[in-house]
DNA sequence: ATTATTGCAAAGACTTTGCAACTCC
DNA sequence: GGAGTTGCAAAGTCTTTGCAATAAT
């Protein structure tokens, strides 16, 4: 897809620009939800049945120091992994497992304003996301 | 400590009285914070080295099940569980994985107000939590 | 040429499971 | 007495690690 971004990306970040982490991020790409490990490593696979499991665990792992990625937290799954985007927050299907990605810019404005006048007592806030949970309903 | 509260909660549930549970039960009481299984099992076997492992996963297991505790979402480490309480939110410090509680009924009130009037497509809401992360500063 | 990265397989951490023995109501 | 629980050890799942071989700058 967009290979090129991944490759100024890299080079960014001063990391060297290898097949498996272009791989990878195409992966990720796909993959818009919030993939698991074992899907990333199933999409990777279906292509590239020869990049090494531990790779894309270790290449997660970069990607996720370098502020490429983002773990997600998740209650009981195992972890999943998104890609950084805009500010937005979470919707968690208790059901189902699934996560979907929230955007809304009027409560971004509303928590905005409320923290820039309120202090935690020792603690310096850097963000801030809203887990919302609840039910999925069908369409 | 307060026994005869986990007895009570445990006959509501349905559940027998055993003193694995309890046990298990005093071991959250004394670990106020967020403890992982790992914490909880340490503390369980300092006095009671003859409780099984498996036990204490399956005792957590029934009490996340009966909304006795829950688990709590993290992005790294591994899972962590806290007794079910009043409302409130989550301070995460990345640096050192550190999870504190944070009340603030302004903030709920203001959130409740919010969500009133505002649905999400496709999705019911029950409940939301602000995970706030940041830095614990020295005090 | 130098240094980072990969593949592989083994080890590690954490959690679940199966089942006979045992307890609680 | 009967259903629900426990202990135990084995198996499972997910992830990390060590290291020699390999590839990127």
């Amino acid at each position: 897809m967009d290979e090129n971004n991944i490759r100024d990306i890299l080079i960014e970040k001063g990391l060297k620009i290898t097949p498996q982490r272009v791989i990878v991020w195409d992966a990720l790409m796909n993959l818009k939800d919030h993939p698991t490990a074992d899907h990333i490593i199933t999409e990777v696979r279906k292509e590239n049945p020869n990049i090494a499991v531990g790779t894309i665990y270790k290449t997660l792992e970069t990607f996720v120091e370098q502020r490429i990625i983002e773990r997600v937290k998740t209650d009981k799954d195992t972890m999943r992994y998104e890609v950084v985007m805009d500010k937005h927050h979470h919707l968690y299907c208790a059901e189902s497992g699934k996560i979907d990605d929230y955007y809304d810019s009027e409560l971004d404005e509303m928590l905005k304003e409320y923290f820039k006048n309120k202090n935690i007592r020792n603690f310096k806030i850097e963000d801030y996301k809203l887990q919302i949970t609840g039910k999925f309903i069908n369409k």
